[in-house]
RNA sequence: GGGCGGUUAGCUCAGCUGGUCAGAGCGCCUGCCUUACAAGCAGGAGGUCGCUGGUUCGAGCCCAGCACCGCCCACCA
């Protein structure tokens, strides 16, 4: 009612959001009170976006995914929790302020532990918050009042809380092992963070000479073994040649010795199923320190392991003088060239092979043996694994839970200790004088065994250690507190699939471990969002499609209307059309509601007032839409919730309803002159409840331009409609019969309408007719309106005094053929609608020999379909076995077609 | 090497337990500045549903094989 639906035409959301933001912040709607319980509330827990992050597409998707539950439930009524936060993304974070560093000329070995996590945190408070500002563009519910950072003190003491218990139990525990060294980040990392790729290498092979005297007692060397490698720098910390026990070309030489060239250390030759007889020469150098299948291998033979490489990157002292401190590039020219010179290279070829890279920093990875922690997952899996095939814990869609039972199911030791400085430091200290170690929140003072000094371990705990925990120690664990017992566990989590299991299991892992329940029952598995051009977006590609400037474009209804729209199960191309059909949807709904607003009493309650069978028809399809949109958000099916709102808002509400009714708002009411109060009041209330319910159920979805729009239909009293209900279908207002209605008489309006363009009558022309059609008596006049159309009644000889008074204003003017009234019997034309005929008593203009070919059209189709529908009933197989039901309906169809043929 | 998903209108995608299921948005063509919206409204053109067989009275929809495309997992130097 209020000024700017009067001038404005068009909704701005750049002006709108800001304000409408404002006022749900102000409100405290996001923020609950702990109170309750965990089945009555609802939660869900923010996958917490890195704390130097910026707001990219999958966040956008996320993001609105969770806000249309939250919000979605808010407006259920219940006590609803969004949990907020960033993660400290070790290595990200700590990249990213290296790099600030290193363009200061400094670095962070210059400034020394204390001052660079001093740094950090100072990075973190100017630059951090950047994310959470992002989301809240999104219009995100989430509780910005209690916004927690995994490394705030209370999240590291829990932390340190499950280190503890994991150790003392003796799930976590140190060894050398060989790990993923990433030489980019110069700190070991998980199989997960590890991601191969296709490389082409050049794989050498080398000769080794038999030892002599060894076995055949004559003394000779005579002969050698040949093994190929693409890393020969790393034949120096070989220290076995393998073969396969069954290769006829080997078996003699099983238990001799080859000399290693270049050291002149002395292989064993060993015999092990591993080694692929038809590949290469089916002879395998063992190389345990810097090859994940020779280190077990070795193993299994008890072979030693040598490490030539160090985690500098650079060749060590076991590498020998020629090579040692050469950076591993050089030493392997430095191996080629020392063995072309001994002449014991016997060729090169080109492989292509996958190879491992870093996740993290895109180095390729070198494999090498370290000290490390480990944490062994078998036992923390077993619970995860029981609670998903139970149930207990739901997959959507469920081939997701499949393939996480698949990686849990053959789950391997997580190295979890990393060589970085921002992180949560392990709560472990060595006595270095008696090599005791502790475990502890507290450190002694001093060793308990020798009294010497205690060190802290330096390396900090992999990041997804303490993700792993987010559900419940962002509720306060492990303190008993009133969020936890309201909270927790919470009920849904969403995400892309790329961190089912690196975060996702270990959630399950976790909470089921430390507090005995899962941390959620549902995990929701969204798409990725693919570039336009159908890749992975990424930075170096440049194909990146930023929400943020898209939200500054279109409005953050639009993207994430548009985001939900394109989503599925499956990765989709970002589509810049769906965010257009969700800003047209904002823009549509704003203008009809302005439709309503400056029209509607201000009086008027909202109330469902069925006064004729379009408002009964209206108000049913509204409860279907309400009853199916619930279903589809309740069933994490986003796409088809957006497009039924989409398709609800544009075909039935506007095009069809708001046009239906136009003539009963301007008074024309039942004909009888000058407008009828009373039913104006009823179309008054009808439309207002209608427009209330619309915005509501749309409100999850978009719910900017549902909140604008709601300020001024709001009846004193009425809040915001983030914190309104959400409509409750009342099926008492399902009315099949008014549907079936109106089914028919828009199919009749659109085959009139398809008519009269064909046939070239000018839209203005109100064409008198006389309607000879089965199952109108409620709608004609209503198809007379939408098609203009002036109904005569059968045999009559002038004009009616229903349409009459409606239709006289835009055709008397334009002179059209007979519709000045006193048309008689003569039928100029035939026009089939469902049920029968329309016959034209006259027309202006009428293209008589288009109106032929349309006929002679609709003829060949009606015959064609009466052709197989005949042929479907005279099928004996088809009427035997189909279902009862089946067969009358294709009966009823094949009476209908026949019928429409004959009145043509 | 194993597993999963996809192949439907020019483009991006819907099509539930086989029987009006051949659809939507965008694009395209035609007509309308109809007093909510011209970033709008009305109408229209456009597809042998990847290929080949099979099951069935009936198949985008089920089965088998094949061809492409994509993703995930995996220890072939």
């Amino acid at each position: 009612m209020s000024e700017p639906f009067e001038s404005r035409t068009r909704y701005d959301p750049a002006e709108a959001e800001p304000r409408i933001l404002a006022a749900w912040l102000e409100s405290g709607l996001f923020h609950p009170e702990p109170a309750g319980t965990p089945a009555e509330n609802y939660s869900i827990a923010i996958p917490p976006p890195n704390v130097t992050g910026v707001l990219h597409m999958g966040h956008a998707l996320n993001g609105s995914i969770q806000d249309t539950l939250i919000r979605y439930h808010r407006m259920l009524g219940r006590r609803t929790k969004w949990i907020l936060g960033t993660d400290h993304a070790g290595i990200a974070t700590q990249t990213q302020v290296e790099r600030q560093l290193v363009a200061e000329g400094s670095g962070r070995e210059e400034l020394g532990r204390a001052a660079f996590v001093e740094r950090v945190w100072d990075w973190r408070s100017r630059y951090g918050g950047a994310i959470v500002e992002q989301y809240k563009r999104l219009g995100a519910s989430c509780d910005y009042q209690t916004e927690r950072f995994t490394l705030d003190d209370d999240y590291a003491a829990a932390v340190t809380k499950v280190f503890i218990a994991l150790f003392e139990k003796g799930l976590i525990y140190r060894d050398n092992y060989l790990v993923n060294w990433d030489p980019g980040t110069r700190s070991a990392i998980s199989d997960l963070e590890v991601a191969e790729q296709e490389v082409t290498d050049t794989l050498y092979l080398i000769a080794y000479p038999l030892a002599e005297g060894d076995g055949d007692g004559d003394g000779d060397a005579d002969g050698e073994v040949v093994v190929a490698t693409v890393r020969p720098e790393t034949m120096l910390a070989d220290t076995a040649v393998a073969v396969n026990p069954a290769d006829p070309r080997y078996q003699h030489l099983i238990g001799r010795e080859v000399i290693l060239p270049l050291l002149g250390r002395r292989l064993r030759i060993i015999a092990d199923d591993y080694v692929k007889v038809d590949f290469g020469s089916g002879a395998l150098k063992i190389t345990p320190g810097h090859d994940p299948n020779d280190f077990e291998i070795g193993r299994r033979h008890g072979l030693e392991q040598i490490s030539v490489i160090g985690e500098d990157g650079r060749m060590t002292e076991a590498a020998g003088p020629r090579f040692a401190g050469l950076p591993v590039a050089s030493a392997q020219a430095a191996v080629i060239a020392a063995l072309e010179e001994d002449g014991v290279l016997r060729g090169r070829e080109p492989l292509t092979h996958a190879v491992p890279f870093s996740h993290r920093s895109g180095r390729r990875i070198e494999p090498l043996i370290s000290l490390q922690w480990f944490m062994r997952m078998g036992p923390l899996a077993a619970p995860a694994i029981a609670a998903v095939e139970a149930g207990r814990v739901r997959f959507h869609p469920e081939s997701q839970g499949r393939r996480c039972l698949d990686w849990m199911e053959s789950i391997r030791p997580w190295c979890i200790s990393r060589q970085l400085w921002w992180g949560h430091r392990l709560p472990v200290y060595y006595c270095d004088a008696c090599e005791e170690t502790y475990v502890a929140a507290v450190p002694p003072a001093r060793c308990g065994l020798c009294d010497g000094e205690v060190r802290q371990d330096d390396d900090v705990l992999d990041t997804w250690f303490s993700s792993a925990l987010w559900p419940f120690v962002t509720l306060g664990w492990p303190e008993p507190t009133a969020e936890l017992a309201a909270f927790y566990p919470t009920d849904v989590l969403t995400t892309a699939r790329d961190i089912v299991f690196l975060w996702v299991a270990r959630m399950i892992m976790m909470g089921l471990e430390f507090t005995g329940e899962a941390p959620f029952h549902d995990v929701y598995v969204h798409s990725v969002i693919l570039a336009p051009d159908k890749r992975r977006m990424s930075k170096s590609l440049g194909n990146g499609v930023d929400p943020i400037a898209e939200i500054d474009r279109h409005g953050a209804d639009a993207v994430r209307f548009g985001l939900l729209a394109m989503s599925s199960t499956q990765d989709v191309p970002y589509s810049a059309e769906k965010i257009a059909q969700g800003q047209a949807l904002a823009n549509k709904l704003f203008n009809a509601s302005r439709f309503v607003l400056l029209r509607v009493a201000p009086d008027a309650v909202p109330a469902p007032v069925a006064a004729a069978i379009e408002d009964r028809w209206i108000l049913s399809r509204l409860t279907r839409i309400e009853l199916e949109l619930a279903r589809r958000i309740e069933a994490y099916d986003f796409s088809h919730a957006a497009h039924a709102v989409y398709d609800f808002v544009y075909r039935e509400l506007c095009d069809w309803y708001l046009e239906l009714v136009k003539g009963r708002l301007a008074g024309e009411g039942d004909g009888d002159g000058d407008g009828d109060g009373e039913d104006r009041l009823a179309v008054s209330q009808t439309l207002l409840h209608v427009l209330r319910e619309t915005l509501a159920l749309a409100h999850p979805l978009i719910p900017f331009v549902t909140e604008e729009v709601w300020t001024h239909v709001r009846r004193p009293g009425d809040g915001l409609l983030a914190g309104a209900a959400f409509p409750v279908a009342d099926e008492a207002l399902l009315d099949p019969r008014a549907e079936a209605g109106l089914e028919r008489a828009i199919a009749a309006t659109e085959a009139i309408r398809g008519w009269r363009d064909e046939v070239a009558i000018k839209p203005k022309v109100i064409v008198p007719v006389r309607l000879a059609a089965d199952g109108y008596d409620e709608v004609a006049p209503l198809v007379a309106r939408m098609a203009r159309l002036r109904l005569e009644t059968a045999g009559a000889g002038g004009p009616r005094a229903g349409g009459g008074a409606r239709a006289r204003a835009g055709a008397g003017a334009h002179g059209g053929v007979g519709v000045d009234g006193g048309v008689g019997g003569d039928v100029l034309v035939r026009v089939p609608v469902p049920g029968g005929i329309v016959e034209v008593l006259a027309g202006e203009g009428v293209d008589l020999r288009a109106h032929g070919e349309r006929r002679a059209k609709r003829r060949e189709e009606l015959e064609a379909e009466i052709a197989r529908a005949a042929g479907k009933l005279a099928n004996p197989g088809f009427v035997a076995k189909a279902p009862a039901e089946v067969v009358a309906a294709q009966h009823e169809r094949l009476a209908q077609l026949e019928a429409e043929l004959t009145a043509l």
